[in-house]
DNA sequence: TTTCAACCTGACCATATGGTTAGGAATGTG
DNA sequence: CACATTCCTAACCATATGGTCAGGTTGAAA
């Protein structure tokens, strides 16, 4: 592969391209907002090339979708990672922040699926996700609740807390910039918000946070 | 006004059905996927005659955001309404969440709109309504922790956290929904997640949910 | 009854945009 | 070198859609 292979490169290449900058377009304008145009521009490159990875602009969405899912299955890996309901959910709330302060368009991308109604996905691949995402985390809270190791607590309703409080520093970014005097929140302001955030939820089921 | 005012009479019924049709067309496609000729359709008019009421699209689109915010007002009013930490927080609560399930349009139309950077609003608007939602809320907030009323917290994130978890239950009510089982939340599971909810943020900053 | 203003709408237009195509350039292979 | 394959793109097309307009209807005032 190493020696002259180059066609095989510059596929590689310029598919990525264009899907990072259909990421950042669809996030920001939506599935019907985004332009072919726009996408290709960002990308550098002509419309028509776009079109020849990509047959449709359907397509080239749902391979952003299909990106972001699978970094946020990482993500969710994390929470099972510890017995210990305080490192895990602290650990979880971390990694899904800092996912969202660093890469806010994958998250926006999703929130505008949802709000729609998953016109593009659709209900059944929405449901397999979203059963892979919630299965082993709601079994894991409801044993640390029956365990006596937290509060007992309904816990899609605290997934859904956790969820909404993290994304919402990528999808409501530009709100949270404009409150904040036009400035993207610092790193120290960054590491407030995981704290804040993570200190209520874990006092809210019964834990004391560490530190 | 009450004997034969038809034309306005007429104006007004025709106005506020518009204005629900597209408050839910412009919720679930965006401002750009929304089509005058399905609001207009939803609204049981010609295209022509809605454009004859609001001349351009986006014309319609700030008469609703201008709703919304108005709606909005009256929630955030009940933060200020006790001195008690406790009962101002949980009210708060419940109006949102409430909000969130009988009005989910409304917030998703404000959702679309920051997601994409306010694009249509502009940053001067939004700073204004942001600006007098959060003064009043983050000086009660501060006091309370200055009388030891509750933990110490950076207000923002605080009420981050709130608007957040709320308003997760109108713009990601498609995702609930297919979490259970393709059916909405029942009364009875409404009132355990705004339970929840106030159960987890109360004990967060150091309160005991009354009940 | 006449007049006027507000309301209504089918038909139309200009533009934006997703997608195609035809022909060419670069790369790889035998 | 010759041939095939993949990559590239300017120019083009069909359609969707926001918005207009001319001509009509309705209701109110004089």
């Amino acid at each position: 592969m190493a020696i002259s292979n180059k066609k095989a490169e510059i596929r590689e290449i310029h598919s990525a391209v264009i899907i990072a900058a259909a990421e950042e377009v669809f996030a920001l304008k939506g599935f019907k907002g985004a332009t072919t145009q726009e996408i290709a521009d960002l990308a550098g490159l002509p419309k028509a090339n776009v079109h020849y990875y990509f047959k449709t602009k359907k397509d080239l969405y749902n391979t952003v979708l299909e990106d972001v899912v699978v970094d946020w299955k990482t993500d969710a890996d994390t929470f099972n990672q510890s017995e210990d309901p305080t490192v895990a959910i602290s650990e979880y709330i971390r990694s899904k922040m800092e996912y969202s302060f660093t890469r806010p368009f994958g998250s926006k991308v999703w929130a505008n699926e949802i709000i729609h109604g998953a016109p593009v996905m659709g209900d059944k691949r929405l449901a397999r996700f979203l059963n892979v995402w919630e299965k082993r985390k709601t079994i894991q809270i409801t044993r640390w609740a029956k365990q006596g190791k937290i509060l007992p607590v309904d816990p899609h309703y605290l997934l859904f807390m956790i969820w909404a409080t993290t994304q919402h520093y990528a999808d409501f970014e530009h709100q949270i910039r404009v409150l904040n005097g036009n400035k993207s929140l610092s790193k120290k302001q960054q590491e407030a918000a995981i704290e804040t955030v993570t200190g209520i939820i874990l006092r809210g089921i019964g834990l004391e946070p560490a530190g």
